[in-house]
RNA sequence: UCCGACUUAGCUCAGUCGGUAGAGCAGGCGGCUGUUAACCGCCGGGUCGCUGGUUCAAGUCCAGCAGUCGGAGCCA
C-alpha cells in the first residue's frame, strides 16, 4: 500500500486502478442513500481536498464513518477510480477507512465548512491553517521563500545569516526590542541612577535586529554577491494592515555596483519568484482570485512579470503629482516625502504598474546612501506596487569616506560605534547597492490579501502575541 | 499614537419608535439523493463586549473602558 500526496493522486500521478493510502483532514460529508458516504479529506498538498467514497459495506460504516464531522483526522486505503460524478476527475474507492481522531463537541469545533471572515481566522490562528484560505497562503508563501533562495542561488549570490541579536545600536531609524536577562523589577544600578546594563548577559545593552544590511555590507565587501532572508524586529506602535513587529525580510547586496543595477536586480528578482508562484501555485492564486474580486490577483501578476517596471525620477514623479488635477491632502513640492496618498496615484492611476522611484532628495534619505552629483539627491530607489506601496527600498551605498564622514556628520551622528562601518571605505572600497524586500508585502500581493497578519502564520503586533 | 466605524447563538448577520431575542449556516434526530460548502422537515442552542448612568422599562439612549476593523503617521 503506498501512502501519496493528495496532490500526487489527484494529479494523476498514479494510474487509474491502483491501490494508494491518503492520510488528511475531513473538510466535508455528504451521505446518499444508495449506500455510501462522500467524505473530502485535504492533507495540505493542494488546494483541492480528495473525495474518497465510503461504501455502507464498510465495517465500521455506522460506528465511526457516519460520525465523521469537518476536522476529523482518517486514513483511507482503496482504489483511484475514475469519479462518476462531476467535479473531479478521479476519486478514492475506499476499502478502509480509519479514523484516527474525532471532533471533541462537533458544534464548537471552529472551522465550519463555510466561508469565514479573515478576523475571525485570526482568532483562532492554530487552527486556521485548516481552513482554504489560509492553507493557500501557506503554500503561495512557501513556494516564494523557496524561489527566493533559488533565484539567488542561480545567480551565484551567498545566504548570509546576520545575527539576529545585535549590540549595535546604529542600525538605523526604528525602534528596537531590547534583548535582556537583568532583573526587570530590580535591575542592578550604575553610581549615577541609570541601569547598570555591564551587568546584562552581553555586558551591554542589546535589542532585536531591525536590519541585517550594516552587518551584511561586510560580506558583500568580501563575497561579492549576498543575502540575507530572515526575521526582523520593529517596536513601533505601528497599526496597520501593512505592518508587522516581527515580519522576515530579503536583503540582497551586490559589490561593484550602481543604483541602476539595484534597480535591474530587484525588478528581476521580482519577476523570478512572481513567476514561480504563478507556475507552481495555479490552484490557489485562482481561488484568491475568486475569492478576492476586488483585485484582479492573476491579471496583476501576469502583467508584472511580461512588462518592464516603469522607471522614474524623484524629481519627475513629483511633476506627475503636480501635474494632475487631483486634489491631494497633503500637498505636493520637490523635497517632501511620498505620503501614501502620491505612492498610491503613482501605482494605482498613473501607471497602473509597479514603479520604481529613484534618485530621492538626500534630506529624506538614510545617511548610508550615496550622494549624487548633483549634490541633492541621493542613489535611492524605491519600487511602489498597486494595493501595498512600498515593496522595496533600496539604494547605492555611499563608497566615499569623506563623503560617508559629511553625510554622518550632517545626520548628527557619533562616527564611534559606525568605525567598524567606515572601515569598509577605508580597505579596498567598491561601490556597492542593495535592497530590503519586506517578505510578506509579497505574499500579501502575489495572494490579493488585505492585511499583512494574513500573510503569516502567527502574527505579532502591537497588543497582540497570542499562540 | 491620531480620526472614524463596529462588538447580538459555535459562525455570518437582522433586530423598526426604548416594551425582556430572530434568520441562514453549523450541531442532533428523521427523510431523500453518485453527492459536490447537497437538499427537505423537526429539535436543542443567548451574561446582546465590560462597567456605570438615564428610564416604570435598555440589545436599542448617554459616558468610560476593552477588543476588532478601516484610514493616517512610521516603514519593509
Amino acid at each position: 500500500m503506498t501512502v501519496v500526496r493528495i496532490a500526487d493522486a489527484l494529479a494523476e500521478k498514479f494510474a487509474v486502478g491502483s491501490k494508494i493510502t491518503v492520510r488528511g483532514w475531513v473538510r466535508t460529508r455528504r451521505d446518499s442513500k444508495a449506500g455510501l458516504s462522500f467524505i473530502n479529506v485535504s492533507d495540505g498538498s493542494c488546494f483541492s481536498p480528495i473525495q474518497v467514497v465510503a461504501a455502507s459495506t464498510l465495517s465500521n460504516y455506522e460506528s465511526e464513518v457516519l460520525r465523521l464531522t469537518a476536522g476529523a483526522s482518517v486514513i483511507a486505503t482503496g482504489t483511484l477510480v475514475a469519479s462518476q460524478g462531476k467535479g473531479q476527475k478521479v476519486e478514492l474507492q475506499a476499502d478502509t477507512v480509519e479514523v484516527t481522531g474525532f471532533v471533541d463537541d462537533p458544534e464548537t469545533y471552529p472551522l465550519q465548512p463555510k466561508e469565514h471572515t479573515l478576523e475571525y481566522l485570526r482568532e483562532v490562528a492554530h487552527l486556521r491553517p485548516r481552513s482554504n484560505t489560509f492553507g493557500a497562503v501557506s503554500r503561495v508563501r512557501h513556494c516564494l521563500a523557496q524561489a527566493v533562495h533559488r533565484y539567488f542561488h542561480e545567480q551565484g549570490f551567498l545566504w548570509v545569516n546576520t545575527p539576529i541579536i545585535t549590540a549595535s545600536d546604529c542600525e538605523g531609524a526604528g525602534q528596537m526590542f531590547r534583548v535582556s536577562t537583568l532583573d526587570a523589577v530590580n535591575p542592578p544600578k550604575t553610581e549615577a541612577g541609570g541601569v547598570d546594563f555591564s551587568k546584562d548577559f552581553f555586558g551591554k545593552e542589546a535589542w532585536l535586529t531591525v536590519s541585517g544590511q550594516l552587518a551584511v555590507e561586510a560580506y558583500c565587501l568580501a563575497l561579492s554577491k549576498v543575502y540575507t532572508f530572515g526575521p526582523t524586529f520593529r517596536a513601533e506602535n505601528s497599526n496597520t494592515a501593512r505592518h508587522l513587529a516581527e515580519f522576515w525580510m530579503i536583503e540582497p547586496e551586490i559589490a561593484f555596483a550602481s543604483l541602476k543595477d539595484d534597480a535591474d536586480l530587484a525588478e528581476g528578482f521580482l519577476k523570478y519568484v512572481l513567476k514561480a508562484a504563478l507556475d507552481e501555485r495555479l490552484d490557489d492564486l485562482t481561488f484568491f482570485a475568486s475569492r478576492n474580486k476586488s483585485v484582479p490577483v492573476l491579471e496583476r501578476v501576469q502583467q508584472c512579470i511580461e512588462q518592464p517596471f516603469h522607471r522614474v525620477d524623484y524629481t519627475d514623479a513629483i511633476k506627475i503629482l503636480k501635474g494632475t488635477k487631483k486634489k491631494f491632502e497633503f500637498a505636493v513640492e520637490w523635497g517632501i516625502d511620498l505620503q501614501t496618498e502620491h505612492e498610491r496615484f503613482l501605482t494605482e492611476e498613473h501607471f497602473k504598474a509597479p514603479v520604481v522611484v529613484m534618485n530621492y532628495p538626500e534630506q529624506i534619505k538614510a545617511f548610508y546612501m550615496r550622494m549624487n552629483d548633483d549634490e541633492k539627491t541621493v542613489a535611492a530607489m524605491d519600487i511602489l506596487a498597486p494595493g501595498i506601496g512600498e515593496i522595496v527600498g533600496g539604494s547605492q551605498r555611499e563608497e566615499r569616506v569623506e563623503m560617508l564622514d559629511k553625510r554622518m556628520a550632517k545626520f548628527g551622528l557619533d562616527p564611534k560605534p559606525y568605525s567598524w562601518y567606515r572601515d569598509f571605505r577605508r580597505y579596498g572600497t567598491v561601490p556597492h547597492a542593495g535592497f530590503g524586500l519586506g517578505f510578506e508585502r509579497l505574499v500579501v500581493y502575489v495572494c490579493g490579501l488585505d492585511n499583512i497578519r494574513d500573510a503569516i502564520p502567527y502574527p505579532r503586533t502591537p497588543g497582540n502575541a497570542a499562540f
